[in-house]
DNA sequence: CTGAAAGCGCTAACAT
DNA sequence: ATGTTAGCGCTTTCAG
């Protein structure tokens, strides 16, 4: 269809190779040369043709930000939103271009790992199967997991202090008189639901808080599956005066919930959100949170890819990112 | 790096064609091959390499979305992330990998538009700049526009009943009871506006509604400065009893505004948002607003590209997606 | 500064 | 059913 390189050799009386410097390494051509192939090239509408570089120099300029299936649908998440952007805003200014991809494009109907693309490299966004990693490894592509880590020897992950994060939100509350404190926990990866848990419980202990099982509840990650849940607890006798809440989405279903039920927020309960994403500014009253900052979290990320993809040391395998506490309107 | 389709051939003693039909065409070999075949490849751990392939085949199996620079960042943009997820689905279904990308990737420094990958086909989200379209159609690389048209021939593109919308939106106001209407409307495309603008004037004009230009008021579309100007639009005698906002974004800084003013929603003032994005859910009371359905906007884009790639005939070039009203608790 | 030529890894006729 | 071979379009030594 196009014009190749040959037809604008052709075109200016010089070599295919003559035409390929002329594009890449301008200063090691003739200006006589190089007017002459770009008029050609201009008049045949010719553009280098990615997928043949790509072949001869064994990198595709291309990395991939890939989505464990569980964790779809992704680009609603108000928390990965702002990590991907990042990573493109990083990927432009190297000139590499993102994929998007959940787990589907990694596995073979077959349950085989298949690298569907050649990509100089990948992110791993969440909970993430281990054989899509090892396999992706094996083809010596560098891997970068983000939000979640696997037991692998020089894998490289950018997480969160979810405990820390935890820690923060519950001293908070403390901190605000509260003495009867629950826990609406979303069913995210065992991880991080685990390193919350423990950051809740901890401060707890720490001030000899009530520890109420039915006030420490899994649910669904959902805004609709909090509001339902929320509204049940805020019937039970003796509940807690405040709550915190391990995503803004679920917080935000908290309030609504409170909010419907005729409760004054945080007058009649106090809730604290995590992630200060969005939807902490979306719903009114605001939601008082644990802020990670995405965009960072994404910047590196994005960062130790390409160190890993350009073959430079690195100098931290492991980058946590630190978490910390937004104050506004719900406690 | 890895193994090639050589490597497999020479170790289970076929031909590179073998393999190759192996993985492509497995019917047209033999079952003993297609064992020591696959044996050998997994032993080296061979995969195809799709970037050779697609050289020969002149196609790569990827898509681009593509937004145009001024509605960046779009992936948190409630309205598009619906649509790129159907639009990957589609995808996914044919095999096919998405890339997404900002008109960045799109043009040179020089402003020349480059195709930075070969892509079998892009979608255009949004507002975009026609010289890239007229470009990559240049390339034989098919189009389809999303949510905005260019004057060129046979483009196709899926937008939306943006006037019939703003009438739904605008004659419920009336219906409600409302005599007073002002417009918020953000600064998106001219085309967007416009019509919007139309349908809601349209309006007015039938039923003899005040067209009071204080009332019908232009910003940028976000929930800050939606929340900013209501504030002070609260504060103006003789404000209207009810507004009509370009999309829930805008709505739900609106209601905000409202809320904190110490005013009900809907009792003292009514709003009605568009897009049913997910804030309208968030923000409580739940924004009753217009429905676009992005699931199968994004279904219908992905679509009549992938009917653009495979040369098939398109029975429609533009395909405008209905809108309907949805009450919900601001009015 | 420019050209010739050897691939990059794979597919798809065309033979056998 | 399998093998041979000619590219796909480009980059990159290596010569000149």
């Amino acid at each position: 269809m196009g014009a190749t390189i040959i037809d604008v050799a052709n075109k200016c009386g010089y070599s295919k190779a003559t035409v390929s410097r002329a594009f890449i390494s301008p200063e090691t051509v003739s200006e006589a040369a190089k007017e002459r192939v770009y008029a050609a090239a201009k008049e045949l509408n010719y553009t280098p043709n990615t997928i043949a570089r790509a072949l001869v120099r064994q990198h595709t300029e291309n990395i991939a930000f890939i989505i464990h299936e569980k964790q779809y649908p992704t680009l609603l998440n108000p928390f990965y939103a702002p990590v991907l952007e990042a990573v493109m805003q990083e990927a432009a200014k190297r000139n590499y271009s993102v994929f998007i991809a959940t787990s589907n494009d990694v596995q073979l109907p077959n349950g085989d790992v298949y690298i569907k693309k050649h990509m100089d490299g990948v992110i791993f966004a969440g909970q993430t199967d281990v054989n899509a990693v090892e396999e992706l490894r094996r083809q010596n592509i560098p891997v970068v997991m983000l939000n979640h880590e696997l037991d692998l020897k020089n894998l490289v992950s950018v997480t969160v202090e979810h405990f820390q994060g935890a820690v923060q939100a519950t001293t908070h509350l403390y901190e605000c008189g509260h003495k009867k404190i629950g826990l609406l926990a979303g069913r995210f990866s065992d991880q991080v639901c685990e390193a919350r848990l423990n950051g809740y419980m901890s401060v707890l202990a720490t001030h000899d808080l009530p520890v109420d099982p039915r006030f420490i509840v899994d649910i669904e990650p959902t805004m609709e599956e909090a509001e339902t849940v929320f509204a049940k607890i805020l019937q039970l006798p003796d509940r807690p005066t405040a709550f915190f809440c391990t995503n803004d989405t679920i917080a935000a279903g908290a309030v609504k919930a409170a909010l419907r039920a005729g409760l004054r927020v945080p007058a009649d309960i106090a809730i604290v959100g995590f992630d200060d994403s969005i939807v902490s500014r979306t719903i009114e009253p605001e939601l008082t949170t644990i802020r990670i900052d995405a965009a960072v979290m994404g910047k590196i990320a994005a960062q130790q890819l390409f160190a890993l993809i350009n073959k430079e040391e690195l100098q931290m395998t492991h980058i946590k990112i630190p978490t910390s506490l937004v104050v506004r309107k719900t406690t």
